[in-house]
DNA sequence: TCTGGGGTCCTCTCCCTA
DNA sequence: TCTGTAGGGAGAGGACCC
């Protein structure tokens, strides 16, 4: 495969050359992800524009360099995606290559360090200070990883070589595609400053436009205001964090695992809807998403949080925290189910319906008290029997009656 | 232009309790 | 018993990220 030759010239003169010491922080992130992978099945639309995504009313998932040329990006409508780009090629994704290849990536980076902290299926930080004796400099090991990635999944990632966690993944981003950026230690602030306050973490078009009204374009801005002012305009701890970040201040080390705090599973309808009977067995399959997943990560939750986005997009939550944490399908859809009724909607019209589950412990150790009369035998069992079955035979493979096809 | 799905975190409000 | 207050938990909504 060949492969682009490291570093940006135009990233600000910094690069491969530069001292490295110290930072020891990688993010890595495959270049145009879910469109790389598809492209895996698809060897002959190398080259050319491809866009992953799908359904009547969906967003674009991923697209490649050549779609990207037309303007089209992630989470941008397919209708006005294929409106752009009238030569691409759309393709629906497929999810489970995607966790195979990214399990595969994963795989690769812990070969090289046990700190490996995954954001997403397609990126992740490495903390790689104990594997510099024995590798290299962190430098040559993101090298080593874009070299390995590329031979074993056979697609491409950029990576971005920092001291702390924000400037490495800002640093990624500087690199892509396929490229490498070292931003040295000594060097961090001059590299924030030049940047536009979009480039800060947690910075999106509502922030955008709160700092706009204060005057302040460039991370170099936020820098020189002062503190309370920040916190004045933004909020106690987002001036905080903002100022913080634009002086590269960012503590947060690289951990290996992060514990959930929620699981949920929600749908958009392929046509608003006003039957409640329709978003009643809705919920029913979205209860039934969020317990098994929970229940194969050994969690339960104790709040469960109804989501509700009508016809016009404006969108309510309803939560109810339970006395005891569960994860068991029967009871996180009657409460759910509870929570919409208690709405008391008057056939109103809506796009898409969601299931929460919240306060996330292990479920071997959260308490569970049978209730007076309660079977010991009941919808747990099942729900144990429905694992055990979709695990033999494919989810899905045994479900609620009332899910079934209708004749 | 017409907006997915899975998440995290923050802020504000309300209510309860000490 | 009443009033003021402070703190914590729960609930709701919003912004943001990939």
């Amino acid at each position: 495969m060949s492969r682009r030759q490291l570093v940006r010239p135009d990233a600000g003169g910094w690069g491969l050359d530069d001292d490295d010491t110290g930072c020891t922080v990688l993010h890595v992130d495959m270049d145009a992800f879910y469109a790389s992978v598809e492209l895996l099945r698809r060897p002959d639309l190398a080259g050319t524009p491809v866009i992953v995504g799908g359904g009547e009313r969906g967003v674009v998932l991923s697209a490649t360099y050549e779609a990207r040329r037309y303007g089209v990006h992630a989470a941008m409508p397919m209708a006005r995606a294929r409106r752009l780009c009238p030569p691409a090629t759309v393709l629906v994704p497929h999810h489970e290559d995607y966790a195979r290849i990214s399990a595969g990536v994963m795989e690769v980076f812990r070969s090289v360090t046990p700190l490996v902290e995954p954001l997403s299926l397609d990126e992740a930080f490495l903390d790689v200070s104990g594997a510099v004796r024995r590798l290299g400099s962190p430098t040559r090991i993101g090298e080593l990883l874009r070299d390995r990635v590329a031979d074993e999944q056979g697609i491409t990632c950029s990576v971005g070589v920092a001291s702390t966690k924000f400037v490495a993944k800002l640093a990624s981003g500087g690199a892509k595609p396929d490229g490498l950026l070292v931003v040295p230690h000594a060097q961090t602030v001059a590299f924030l400053h030049a940047l536009p306050v979009e480039a800060l973490w947690g910075v999106g078009d509502r922030t955008a436009e709160a700092l706009g009204r204060l005057g302040l374009r460039t991370v170099a801005d936020i820098a020189h205001t002062p503190l309370t002012t920040l916190v004045r305009g933004l909020g106690e701890a987002t001036g905080r964090h903002l100022h913080a970040l634009a002086w590269g201040r960012d503590a947060r080390r690289v951990l290996a695992s992060v514990p959930e705090r929620s699981i949920g599973a929600e749908e958009t309808f392929p046509r608003d809807v006003d039957d409640p009977r329709y978003v009643h067995r809705e919920l029913l399959r979205l209860a039934g998403r969020t317990a098994s997943r929970a229940r194969a990560q050994g969690l339960a939750g104790r709040t469960v949080v109804l989501k509700v986005r009508f016809a016009d997009f404006t969108t309510i939550t309803r939560s109810r925290t339970l006395r005891e944490r569960t994860d068991v399908t029967q009871e996180i859809h009657a409460t759910a189910r509870d929570l919409f009724d208690a709405l008391a909607l008057d056939r109103a019209r809506l796009r898409l319906v969601g299931v929460r589950l919240e306060g996330l412990a292990d479920s071997a150790t959260a308490p569970r008290q049978l209730l007076l009369g309660e079977r010991t035998h009941g919808w747990r069992e099942a729900d144990g029997a429905v694992d055990r079955a979709g695990a033999r035979f494919g989810a899905g493979s045994v479900r609620p009656a009332t899910l079934l096809p209708r004749r």
